[in-house]
DNA sequence: TCTGGGGTCCTAGGACCC
DNA sequence: TCTGGGGTCCTAGGACCC
């Protein structure tokens, strides 16, 4: 069986948790440059905040409802992940973390001897009390069966108190027969219009298509969806790997024309990236970059330029990196544009220990004992408290990023620490 | 004024190899 | 009328996830 646990309103819950007088109000969180809505507590989602909006459409409704406003913390929403996840990882040996708010929980053999009713009690119970977030628990046959019953202990909290057990067939074909087909885990919008049209409006019609009709309709993806939701174990768990590509891209709370602020970003992006690839022990083989004028402004000038260097050897070096990543924007980089959103890319990303030497060039074998000391004293002492000399010193400025309604670093930050008064 | 960021997998078609 | 057989690798585009 399956465990799907899914932290209700993650972000919002995270915020709500440090500042209970918060409870009971609604709470949304904004993307990066406060942009988007990307997460809601319940009392949004009421009063009609959709998932996605665009927050300086909405200030109206925002003033209306006394809306409560953060911009998103990530060092606080990442360290509550963790600490979720830990709780979680104690259930059971075949864990598997989903997305910062999700995990797979997998009971191998055990159906005889538990409840597992109780088991997602019990989960529930342990998260509350350790840590303040509440969570909902689907159980399952399958993964994608585990996503449908988290859905469903979701939306009707009341029935199983935020637990849902699928562990018969009747139960299962009742499940499926309740979620619309575009609430289905690997649906998305353009498949449920596709399915909507052939008259497939429920996962119960999608599992009862015949499986030949399937195959040659939505391929092989299509097939092991219909596999998994007929209860046939066939989406298994995902091993962790390392990634295949690595970005760090950022939208500018203003625009940006200057080739020197540009440089200044590309290479803070660039250091970044290559701390990611040292992290899961990889170096990049081709170093990508982008520039891009603001798509809303049609007014304006539009250029969207992408050029690739491919690197002399493979690197996590973040001099190498830099270097690369700043010969691809000297040649994209065209005066007189608007440019909203930079990005750097490291791809053909292969193991530390496995290096294709080229003949002509290879590595300074200096870069890497320097790498190792920056990381070690970063880590020590603080994100950023070793920079090259082409990237900002200013703390706290974020490149300018539109961050006005952040919340303290309540759980990573030592001055943010909340202290208690006894009276 | 203002519109996020970061990933994965699959398929079809073309180029190329012997 | 007919035009071998069996592969690999790469790319662009499409779909999906959180």
């Amino acid at each position: 069986m399956y465990a799907l646990v899914d932290c209700n309103n993650f972000y919002a819950s995270v915020q709500r948790l440090f500042d209970p007088s918060l409870i009971g109000k609604p709470i949304i969180v904004l993307s990066n440059n406060d942009g988007c809505v990307i997460a809601r507590s319940n009392e949004a989602k009421e009063i009609g905040i959709k998932m996605g909006a665009v927050f300086h459409q909405i200030t109206e409704t925002i003033i209306q409802y006394q809306v409560n406003v953060f911009s998103s913390n990530y060092p606080l929403l990442g360290d509550m992940s963790s600490r979720v996840m830990s709780m979680l990882s104690e259930f059971t040996p075949d864990f598997e973390i989903y997305s910062i708010d999700e995990a797979f929980l997998q009971f191998k053999g055990y159906e005889h001897f538990f409840d597992f009713y109780d088991i997602g009690k019990e989960i529930r119970r342990k998260i509350w009390k350790g840590l303040g977030i509440p969570v909902s628990v689907g159980i399952a046959p399958t993964k994608s069966l585990a996503k449908c019953a988290n859905k469903f202990a979701k939306k009707y909290p009341e029935l199983g108190g935020h637990v849902c057990v699928l562990d018969s067939q009747d139960k299962i074909d009742k499940a499926l027969k309740k979620t619309e087909i575009g609430d289905v885990w690997g649906i998305g919008r353009r498949l449920t219009k596709r399915l909507k049209t052939i008259g497939v409006n429920t996962a119960y019609d999608f599992v009862k298509l015949n499986t030949l009709y399937i195959e040659s309709e939505f391929g092989v993806v299509g097939k092991r969806l219909h596999r998994d939701l007929s209860g046939i174990p066939t989406i298994g768990p995902e091993e962790v790997k390392a990634k295949k590509i690595i970005a760090n891209t950022r939208s500018f709370a203003s625009h940006v024309t200057t080739k020197e602020e540009l440089a200044e970003r590309i290479a803070t992006f660039a250091v970044t990236g290559s701390e990611s690839l040292r992290k899961q022990k990889t170096c990049s083989n081709l170093i990508g970059v982008f520039l891009q004028t603001n798509p809303f402004r049609q007014d304006l000038p539009q250029y969207s330029p992408f050029l690739a260097f491919p690197t002399d050897f493979p690197t996590s070096s973040s001099l190498e990196i830099v270097k690369f990543a700043l010969r691809a924007l000297d040649k994209i980089y065209k005066p007189g544009y608007h440019y909203k959103k930079a990005g750097v890319m490291m791809m053909e990303i292969t193991p530390e220990e496995i290096q294709q030497l080229n003949i002509f060039t290879e590595a300074n074998p200096k870069h890497k004992a320097l790498m190792k000391t920056i990381d070690a004293i970063n880590q020590k002492v603080g994100k950023d408290k070793v920079l090259l000399g082409i990237q900002k010193f200013e703390k706290n400025k974020k490149w300018g990023m539109r961050q006005e309604y952040l919340s303290p670093c309540y759980t990573t930050r030592m001055s943010d620490i909340p202290i208690l008064k006894l009276k």
